[in-house]
DNA sequence: CGATCTGTTAGTAG
DNA sequence: ACTACTAACAGATC
């Protein structure tokens, strides 16, 4: 489910299949994904083609021509493409048919997504106060969000509006790999250690793409492979055990993290 | 049946 | 004004 990789996986997968085609029709199948959209706001995207995308953290934009269509995925959202004609996927809430003959389908059985036009993705984005898209973050930027914090390491890494994409799983690994407790306050981490930090969570994005986020095809060496409670650590030691911190399970083994 | 789940945000308290 | 914590959203899965 949808943290960055995913997300970035699904942009790639709306252009291999529509980018460039014209879209002809909306259907709302979820009223609910509407009711703060403006009146006829399906006039700004019909009848101009997908001219292009981007994604900021877990955040979608698709541009029509005159207005981009934002997504958000929330916890079990997903794209699924199918001919025009044929069923709706179980769980559709907006189908898109585009004059290629594909229909475009948000399916999402929480239901806990969101869409919205937005006219200019930044002010978007300054309004929400969105952080820097994780693949794009810096050493300043990991010195800046664990620097005189004292909420956990976990927490801010799962603080979109310092940067921008990760989520629980993506935190736990980046934790696990860097031998940090993931309750350890930001602010006693060397700078150095900050940064490695961030950096391990950007090769993991980087390599969960790469794996188009099936995670049976995540490399061997991946704690989300054992990232269960009372599962032997792969060091051999230590059992993986399950705390709360930032209101989300979180997966540690506390003989290689501390 | 009850607990759990990879996200966000309104509300609350400090 | 900012920081931090909680409940709520809803339904499949174990």
């Amino acid at each position: 489910m949808p943290e960055l990789p995913e997300v970035e996986v699904m942009r790639r997968n709306i252009e291999a299949h529509v980018l460039h085609a014209g879209l002809r029709k909306v259907d709302v199948l979820d009223p609910r994904l509407t009711t703060s959209l403006p009146q006829n706001w399906e006039n700004a995207v019909v009848n101009n083609e997908l001219s292009e995308t981007r994604r900021v953290g877990k955040y979608l934009f698709l541009f029509f021509g005159k207005t981009w269509l934002h997504l958000h995925f929330g916890m079990t959202g997903s794209i699924v493409f199918v001919p025009t004609n044929d069923h709706l996927p179980k769980y559709s809430r907006l189908a898109l048919d585009f004059d290629n003959g594909l229909r475009m389908c948000f399916t999402d059985p929480r239901t806990f997504g969101k869409m919205d036009v937005v006219n200019r993705v930044e002010s978007f984005l300054s309004t929400k106060k969105l952080g820097r898209d994780l693949l794009d973050a810096t050493e300043d930027d990991a010195k800046k969000m664990f620097v005189n914090r004292k909420i956990s390491a976990k927490a801010i890494l799962l603080k979109q509006k310092e940067v921008a994409g990760i989520g629980n799983w993506l935190a736990d690994e980046a934790l696990f790999r860097q031998k940090i407790h993931p309750a350890t306050p930001g602010g006693s981490l060397s700078e150095r250690k900050a940064q490695h930090l961030l950096d391990e969570a950007k090769r993991i994005a980087v390599e969960a793409i790469d794996a188009d986020t099936h995670y049976g095809d995540f490399p061997d060496h991946f704690f989300v492979h054992h990232r269960k409670e009372n599962n032997d650590c792969p060091c051999g030691m230590g059992k993986i055990e399950k705390v709360q911190l930032a209101g989300r399970s979180t997966y540690f083994c506390s003989t290689c993290q501390s």
